[in-house]
DNA sequence: CCAATAATAGCACGATCGTTCGTATTTTTT
DNA sequence: AAAAAATACGAACGATCGTGCTATTATTGG
């Protein structure tokens, strides 16, 4: 059988590597040691390491399942917004719930993996993650553009832009909810968020968002 | 002699942690090794070592004279700005200008810190970098607070908000533009600067940043 | 010029790193 | 039931980590 689903040992690379990513979301995916890792998940290092074969592997490993679960835990609760400015809305406020609900111990993973590996020499780890940020950006800007489209939001609005100062209030929380253990950066992001929607929002985007925030009665 | 100034160590010292502020802003301050900076300098371990006394010392150490060249580098080239709008200008282009300028080859040393330790144990270390990073942030809310007494910015302007959201899109460019390889980030920076502070202007205020971006001729 | 002190080097330590290898145990397939 | 494959373990490797101790070399003050 080619895949590894009905085997007993993708269960336990699974268990392994779900640790992994919230490890490396504190210590950083260089600050992943098998060592420690195995002796966390109780088994032998050598046994551990089998699953890889190297700890490039176990990272870019560890990459894949930290992005199943970004998907399932902010992407994906997004969906069921109308595509268009809601969805962009549903996305900035998933993502920021996403870092509230401690998804990950450290924070958003890919965020503290573009940190580390930002100024680090190229490879494989490194592509991973930039791919990673990028599909995120484009996501937000893809909504943007729907929204334009659907005139929700001015034809003057530069959708790389307003994605870039999306993220950049998202990211400055993330940042300084756990450096200051202070939640209200999360308030101070959702302020931000607002504002740079209702900024851009055209008369029928100002009734989207007034739908948002007061849902209208299930009919 | 109580100053180590006049000694001839204190040169090696300084040299020695000007590196490992370099070498900091791109692997980290945990992955400063004291061997690899040693064989860096031409001396050896032992040698380097000694300086210090402990890695947690080099590291605090490290912190201090990236701090002392964020402040000559930053701070200080914004103070011949008027108090104010002006000044708060000048401290957000001083900023962007420095990573522009690679004053640390792996961008602003204490972002990569700040990522870094956000999430892990507290400590001599992790508490320093919060420190130096609240100073930063408290710099950029004083000069909103003057610029709201010179009624520059509007008196709806909320300082800690409107910090929030200068140093989030700062941040954002600081890490865009390693991750991506792509300068433009910095302009999406400076335009997020621009808009943010005009939106926050009062006409007086408008008046200030026009003559930022035309200099009046030397009378 | 000599004694005191500061600065560096050499060497070794225990710990941990990623990795390899051989082997035993379990699970799956034939 | 036998064969094959998957899975895990234990031991060891060379390298590097931070950190001590001791000797040696520079520098400085009297």
């Amino acid at each position: 059988m080619s895949s590894r689903s009905s085997q007993v040992g993708a269960r336990t690379r699974d268990v392994i590597l779900q640790a992994a990513a919230d490890v490396a979301s504190v210590e950083g995916l260089e600050g992943l040691s098998i060592g420690r890792l195995a002796v966390q998940m109780g088994m032998s290092k050598s046994g551990l390491f089998a699953h890889f074969g190297s700890k490039e592997e176990l990272q870019l490993a560890t990459i894949e399942v930290a992005r199943k679960r970004y998907v399932r835990e902010v992407l994906v609760p997004a969906m069921t917004a109308e595509p268009g400015l809601a969805a962009l809305h549903a996305l900035c406020q998933s993502f920021l719930s996403y870092v509230e609900r401690g998804v990950f111990p450290g924070g958003c993973f890919f965020a503290a993996a573009m940190a580390e590996f930002d100024a680090k020499t190229e490879g494989p780890v490194r592509d991973r993650i930039a791919y990673c940020q990028s599909l995120w950006m484009t996501s937000l800007e893809h909504s943007i553009e729907i929204a334009k489209q659907k005139r929700q939001l001015r034809a003057s609005v530069d959708p790389r832009q307003l994605a870039f100062e999306l993220e950049g209030a998202m990211l400055a929380a993330n940042w300084y909810v756990h450096m200051f253990s202070d939640p209200s950066y999360m308030e101070r992001a959702r302020e931000s968020v607002r504002s740079h929607l209702v900024r851009g929002a055209t008369p029928t985007g100002l009734r989207v968002l007034q739908t948002l925030d007061h849902p209208p009665p299930p009919s």
